[in-house]
DNA sequence: CATTTATTTCAGTCGTGACAGAAATTCTTG
DNA sequence: CAAGAATTTCTGTCACGACTGAAATAAATG
């Protein structure tokens, strides 16, 4: 497949921003091809355009379909898979939200309590410092809560709240 | 300053967390001490609790300075400064919202703004693909300035606003 | 202005994770 | 059930960034 100018720029700064955002260069890459792709394609494609070695390809779009951000199309006459990625930047948003929480902070939310009450019950402990603990273990509790609303909305009823900001914002503050 | 076994379980998580989310260990760590601590700490004090080298901990304060996560207090009638961090957590998830903004999604954008025009500009680049980087400019664009106006909210109403969550969500939606 | 004290810069080491290429395995198909 | 094709696993190399300790610089006090 053959990538324009600007096609290349985009694939590479993408390939940079995911390594500053926890997935790594090719990932991104392999992610950034297959959005702009018009059709699926297949591994060794990747491979040509991308230059990259084929296993690393494998390994790459095994973690792009298990994040859910790539599907695999089943090859009608062909015994390669191809492959295909999310075209909604907004699905694509979720499903990383979705992958770290579950990977980073839910075990998080787990240790942060085991802290607080482990503070909390230790006498050796500064009280200061186990209310901060707490504090900390709450707030992040709240905000996975909130996230968790939001995962559910349909999209088009986020992009009008988003819309309507801080008029919501107002009417709720003051 | 002596760190209680809850605490000091605390510190090595965040700096675990931290290394994760673009945050050096070191600057994590000492980020997790003086949130806990109930006064004040100089270098040195770091330097003796999480036992990391002087001059990483000068490095490592520096940045966090200017992630606006940590104050320098003034040392009356003493040469050293001491350090304190943010005790409010909503206050440190905007402080490094806004460092990540403006190193990354800012950039971000004005690249991808120009991807999306020099694309659609040129003939060899697939209508298709030209279509998909504006997308994508597009929802990045939104999102800061859905993020911005968050940013601006005073806490409290932000607090109702997440209580209040699904229940909006349903007004607006339907 | 010398001496002590605090901070910063710098150069080198070390560890981690990405990646390539080869080897092994699994999957097709005649 | 062989022979060929595709994929995955494995091992070694490489690059990058974090970190240390030393050297240089800056700041403060008698």
């Amino acid at each position: 497949m053959h990538l324009s100018g600007p096609m290349q720029r985009f694939v590479v700064h993408w390939g940079e921003m995911g390594a500053r955002w926890g997935v790594n260069r090719s990932i991104a890459q392999i992610h950034a091809l297959l959005y702009l792709a018009d059709k699926p394609l297949d591994a060794d494609e990747i491979v040509d355009t991308l230059k990259i070695a084929r296993s690393n390809v494998s390994n790459s779009i095994k973690e792009l379909l298990a994040l859910g951000l790539v599907r695999r199309e089943q090859a009608l006459g062909d015994r390669k898979d191809r492959f295909t990625a999310t075209h909604e930047p907004w699905d694509m948003l979720m499903a990383i939200a979705e992958a770290r929480k579950q990977r980073e902070i839910d075990p998080t939310i787990t240790i942060l309590r085991e802290c607080a009450e482990a503070a909390e019950a230790d006498s050796s402990t500064p009280k200061l410092a186990a209310e901060r603990l707490r504090r900390m273990e709450e707030f992040v509790t709240n905000l996975t809560g909130w996230y968790g609303q939001v995962k559910t909305m349909p999209q088009g009823t986020l992009i009008k709240l988003m819309k309507l900001g801080a008029r919501i914002a107002k009417f709720v503050g003051g």
